[in-house]
DNA sequence: AAAAAATGTTAGATTAATATAACTTTAAAA
DNA sequence: TTTTAAAGTTATATTAATCTAACATTTTTT
């Protein structure tokens, strides 16, 4: 049913769910500045996302995110998250960089992988005798 | 001075470094049917990339790397065989599905993450503990 | 409440990547 | 060796994402 958006597209949902989460509102503005883009390919963008059911945007009003664009903003961030802590938490690369690659690779890691990462993860957490030897070997 | 290639370009690249690994030679149609688009979509691809130095393409010929071109199709596999490792290897992520995310990620990827992940990999099949650790963890 | 500033929108242009269709060249078959 | 088929090329069109510039609306200041 729901063709599979494009990068950018999720970009611009995921934008707009961590901007209401934080500001209780979206504007036009806000995205614009937080993706470095325009006004106006913001305008474009949204209008695209309101087509396809996402979002609700009245003419010079603020950006709200339907049950279905939640979901979907959501999802990205969670993808981005997992990413951010395995990059920092087990690898030990630098949380700006780390941020940079998880943000980019959040668009295009597989359901199947992100939920091996994620059962990585969780072992790291809970096996203390694993988190050990991660700690370890990993400490250069 | 070289400014970062598109992910399509890259792409181009490195389908052309594997077919000449492989065959000898590539071939506008080789090239097109390993990416799935058609050979006129190819041409323009290879003349950008020829532009830029990357290849030689005389017309109707084959289609050959330039030392730089080279090293930016070597590049690009190499990490994907890093990504596919970690993905198949520690992860335990099915073949195909992993061949996919490594060959999306393979773009994106930053050099200061790969260079983490290349170490983890190396510790973990040199450490027999780490490696056991992982293995014993992993499997369900 | 009028003027100015900020924000938002629309129209039109550009770039990258692709496609289709027509055409050219090379390779293969008869 | 001519004809046919395959491969390669070029011209033109489309889609997505962006931009600039002009215009519209809202908000803030005075």
């Amino acid at each position: 049913m729901n063709k599979k958006l494009t990068e950018s597209l999720e970009n611009y949902l995921e934008t707009i769910g961590m901007l209401i989460k934080k500001n209780k509102i979206a504007r036009v503005k806000d995205i614009s500045k937080e993706l470095n883009v325009k006004n106006s390919s913001v305008n474009i963008a949204l209008n695209v996302l309101a087509d396809k059911g996402l979002i609700i945007h009245e003419k010079y009003g603020y950006v709200e995110l339907t049950p279905e664009g939640q979901k979907i903003a959501d999802d990205i961030q969670h993808k981005e998250d997992v990413l951010l802590r395995f990059f920092t938490e087990i690898l030990g690369v630098d949380k700006d960089v780390a941020l940079k690659d998880a943000c980019r690779m959040e668009h295009t890691i597989s359901d199947e992988t992100l939920a091996k990462l994620i059962f990585f993860i969780g072992k790291v957490d809970k096996e203390v005798s694993f988190k050990k030897a991660i700690q370890k070997n990993m400490k250069e």
